[in-house]
DNA sequence: GGTCATTGTAAGTTATACTAACAATTACAT
DNA sequence: ATGTAATTGTTAGTATAACTTACAATGACC
């Protein structure tokens, strides 16, 4: 569907160049990161659409796979969101049937999160994928500039 | 704010590491695209809180500014949002009294929008803001490494 | 023991992104 | 030139995500 609305607009609207001008806006940093995640949220988006995933909820998913039993906040703090946004995601997972809470013994405040065998199932085909989607984000670099790219990024977000 | 509730964090649970281990997510792309895009996202936020505005709006009062006249669509598509989005966004502009909509008398099918005088003088304020924003992102990195990696991102969205 | 911090939770708000449908207008093919 | 298709704006509805505030339960610490 994606491949065909863009045949479409390359045979109807010819006239539109592709690179239009965005003006002073184009040496703005913010603005390519927007454009690129944009991008690469869409695509995700794309390859997901079967699996009924998001980035959160894959992220979120393949985190609690990592770290058995880890809390919320765990969650939370690894991805930059704060307890409520964590509530939703998790929430939604566990709706699915993909984890479940438990109360930890060792502090009753929190909450263990673990993996169902469903999620464990759908986390393993959900891999499979970013493979996938990784593929077609690093295929228009060189390994070095992936490298390079991660390294610049992760300054950003520390 | 963000400054006190950082201390307050520093302070109060110092045996939070700063580098939790993310496990296997730390060798994906589109991961670190994501928390970057969040880091850039939030400091925004901070940046224009007295403004009200959000990257989305000042990006598109940008683009009016820079294409009197342009329409709807071509907002969408220099930003790459679908026509409902850039409704959305347009009508928050309008509601806000900075942009207008008139009729297109080449064609009838298109609004032509444009920037009023409460607009322009908000975007001025905007632009200083922008700057500041700039160069909170920019400090981290050489100028060479700024082109860098404006042009890997280039790369990604285009 | 009392105070404060942490964690999870619920409720409500805002912004964004998408789809589907519709009306008005324009483009185009025969 | 007429009928069909495409474009543009619009509305309505849905989903996700991020945020705030408030509260309860629990733990940490003096």
């Amino acid at each position: 569907m994606s491949a065909q609305r863009k045949e479409t607009v390359a045979i109807t609207t010819p006239h539109v160049p592709v690179d239009e001008d965005i003006g002073e806006i184009r040496d703005i940093v913010g603005f390519h990161i927007r454009l690129a995640h944009g991008a690469v949220y869409r695509h995700f988006t794309e390859t997901f659409a079967e699996l009924d995933l998001t980035q959160k909820q894959v992220a979120a998913l393949w985190l609690v796979a990592d770290h058995p039993g880890i809390a919320q906040i765990g969650v939370a703090q690894r991805m930059r969101m704060d307890r409520a946004t964590t509530m939703a995601i998790v929430n939604r997972l566990e709706a699915k049937g993909y984890l479940a809470r438990s109360k930890s013994h060792s502090d009753g405040r929190k909450q263990e999160l673990n993996l169902t065998r469903a999620g464990r199932r759908t986390l393993a085909t959900a891999k499979r994928a970013i493979r996938q989607h990784e593929q077609w984000l690093k295929s228009r670099f060189t390994e070095k500039e992936v490298a390079k790219l991660v390294e610049l990024l992760t300054r950003i977000h520390q």
